[in-house]
DNA sequence: CGGTATCCGACGAGATACTG
DNA sequence: CAGTATCTCGTCGGATACCG
């Protein structure tokens, strides 16, 4: 489905292969990022994760753990005792992430304001 | 939707209000990052852009388009000419998002091996 | 408490065809 | 060349209910 592209010269910001792509498309999702960004420096249980989440239901929070596990982003330890208590908390790999996803969320603060204008006037001159 | 979070202390890192959180979730959005990963300092025209991100199809393409354009982080110019010529570039609010961007390409790429293995590790170990 | 399964609506996204 | 509209289908994502 990717085509090649034989004569890119730009190394590291060549996503045309099919791997690389994939996985840049999983980890430029919503609620990975919200994730990563929450367990920042912390290790967080199933629970908590969802409430400091906000907004994010039962299954997609499973879902998008389960998906952070499976790349080796998050690691997910299982303590054998009733009730069940499991933490997670982010691997080298995702560590590697939380300056980017940072960066997000300050750009996103940054320019709060600036876009809901630009909105309001995109929107306005289109009501035309 | 959004449930109030009155004593979050973390400032920056906070997409409690439903706004900042919207914005995020526009912009972590995999053709969004795309094309502003080849946008990054050129200036592009519709057919160029589709043929530099490989992959994407028309309809994403203008419609993607359109949400950065609203946004305010692509800049739209028509050139009154015949056949037209519409060309692309980031504006300020835009650029400001490449480092950003480029990490998460650079970290695709640092990790993309690491994450194949993982994949592989956690396959083969539900397979039982 | 942590997790999966099921049902179901809403939207993402490709293919195609049609205007300026 | 740039863009929109329609049609279709797969996946995202919420609600609910049920196991460990």
């Amino acid at each position: 489905m990717v085509t090649e592209h034989p004569g890119r010269e730009s190394a590291d910001t060549d996503l045309t292969r099919a791997l690389a792509r994939e996985i840049y498309a999983s980890v430029a999702n919503k609620w990975a990022l919200l994730l990563i960004n929450v367990l920042a420096d912390r290790t967080l249980r199933f629970t908590e994760l969802q409430t400091q989440v906000g907004g994010i239901s039962h299954k997609m929070l499973s879902q998008t753990l389960r998906h952070l596990e499976r790349d080796g982003l998050v690691d997910r330890t299982v303590h054998p005792v009733v009730p069940p208590r499991v933490e997670y908390r982010l691997t080298e790999a995702g560590q590697a992430l939380r300056t980017t996803v940072n960066g997000l969320c300050t750009w996103t603060h940054t320019y709060l304001d600036h876009i809901e204008e630009a909105r309001r006037r995109f929107d306005s001159a289109r009501a035309v």
